[in-house]
RNA sequence: GUGGGUGUAGCUCAGUUGGUUAGAGCACCAGAUUGUGGCUCUGGGGGCCGAGGGUUCAAGUCCCUUCACUCACCCCA
């Protein structure tokens, strides 16, 4: 019985994960760009702070999706379910509002649920996100939208539809939750168990709710947009006044809910048409009471949270091609004891200089050897065989060209790097470098 | 937690109404070329046919159980 990956995870193999590389770059660039430092917070939080943060009535915590266990002293912790609470504590407990009225943070990690698998689904995923902290202004909403605008664009995804709606503030949507409770209640005994449930939790979220009865419940519903107050209403006017300053297209979304128990007025979603079922690729909105939850003064926030392996199908169904990763500019070939002897020389001579290089550890033929050097995409065959080693010298090959010559020994790096920075910008950098 | 689909080589997949020793392509290794890659040709290594049980003279194939993967529901990035 061979060991496999937990379910609901995966293994970012080396083929791919020069993706990876190049979707967090692109992020903490767009970051830089907006002004958003970037912060890394544990992995696993006091299960106290996860249970407030997201509310005690959201289905994750419902549902049992966290991660919680005890560690050897007694301690509950759970692997972390979102970033926002995470992020929310770390800003309390350094005291960020100090150093000025508005914070801007982002982040990129690991992310885990336990829920069953499925496409674009995994109890371990990865997200970057984004808060910003301090502002009611609705220009700073705009902002955080233009950003996740801003960053699929620059992977090069441009097939997203952006859902906006406003789920008030706990001044109006109390009043708006029992108009729509008063709505549902003639048919609730019709409706799905979940929604009964909602019902009395959550009514915003029967507007969610797929099963047929419930829909045909909830069709003609009161609108929450309607149903704002002059603060929420205009705010949310705000908002869409700077989305039209900035060209921004959005579809109004009356049924966009969000599960956290914490957001505030702003709400929206990123859904890409080519990822089947779990379509959305970025979503969040504003949440002007969870700093204050957290233990904090209040403190109003906005942002978003986007998950890596989404994007990175979006950019499949788009047919985006990240660049390729770098690969070896040099290998070395040796033939007989000497001459491996002096390879390794020269191999560690280019390494050190800078070169990539590579020599191979099987014993191979010539002929092996050869293979290898191509298949590892080398610029350059630095070969050794006896009459080089008598002569002290090497036969570089370019690979591309197949013209070779032969080099003095002690210029071999030279002569790399010299020819390498004639062809700069050849081979496309993948991630950092 | 609920439902559907799929499990055969490292990968993608064939495998007839059950019938000898389970195949192909790609990949890997070697040779053709005793010091030269890509192209071509030849050969080779690799499989508890997901696992367990059952039916049968005979099971990759039929039946049951189980596990894994996968898609969808729920929920969410």
């Amino acid at each position: 019985m061979r060991f496999q990956a937990p379910r609901g995870t995966h293994d970012v193999l080396p083929g791919v994960s020069f993706q990876w590389r190049f979707v967090e770059k692109k992020f903490r660039e767009v970051c830089r760009r907006f002004g958003y430092g970037e912060i890394r917070t544990p992995t696993f939080e006091d299960t106290g702070l996860l249970l407030r943060g997201i509310g005690e009535s959201s289905e994750i915590v419902v549902d049992k999706q966290m991660y919680t266990f005890d560690d050897p002293g007694g301690d509950s912790l759970t692997l972390r379910p979102e970033g926002t609470a995470p992020t929310v504590r770390a800003f309390l407990e350094h005291s960020l509002y100090a150093q000025g009225p508005i914070t801007k943070v982002c982040y990129v990690g690991p992310i885990f649920r336990y829920e069953r698998p499925q496409s674009g689904r995994l109890r371990e995923h990865h997200q970057c996100g984004i808060e910003l902290f301090g502002a009611t202004d609705p220009a700073a909403d705009a902002e955080v939208i233009q950003l996740g605008v801003t960053y699929l664009r620059s992977l090069g995804i441009t097939g997203e539809e952006i859902h906006l709606n406003s789920v008030g503030c706990p001044l109006c949507r109390p009043a708006y939750l029992q108009r729509l409770r008063d709505f549902i209640t003639p048919s609730l005994d019709r409706m799905c168990g979940n929604c009964k449930r909602r019902y009395e939790v959550n009514p915003l979220r029967i507007l969610d709710c797929k099963v047929e009865e419930c829909r045909k419940a909830s069709a003609e519903a009161p609108p929450i947009l309607e149903a704002l107050c002059e603060e929420c209403g205009d705010h949310f006017r705000g908002c869409r006044d700077t989305l039209d300053l900035y060209g921004i297209e959005y579809v109004l979304d009356s049924r966009l809910v969000r599960g956290l128990d914490y957001y505030t007025k702003t709400a929206f979603e990123f859904l890409h048409a080519g990822l089947g079922a779990q379509s959305a690729v970025l979503s969040g909105g504003r949440y002007d009471g969870l700093v204050e939850e957290c233990g904090g003064s209040g403190t109003p926030g906005v942002g978003f949270g986007s998950g890596v392996e989404r994007l990175l199908l979006a950019m499949e169904a788009e047919n985006r091609t990240t660049p390729q990763p770098e690969s070896l500019t040099a290998f070395v070939i040796t033939l007989g004891e000497a001459a491996r002897k002096v390879g390794l020389t020269v191999l560690n001579e280019l390494r050190a200089g800078g070169v990539a290089a590579d020599i191979d550890y099987a014993g191979r033929s010539m002929k092996a050897q050869m293979k290898e050097a191509n298949r590892t995409g080398a610029k350059y065959a630095v070969i050794l065989g006896e009459d080089e080693v008598n002569q002290g010298v090497v036969t570089l090959k370019n690979l591309r060209t197949s013209e070779q010559e032969s080099v003095q020994r002690q210029e071999v790096c030279a002569t790399i790097l010299t020819s390498q920075s004639g062809d700069r910008g050849v081979n496309n950098e993948p991630g950092d470098s």
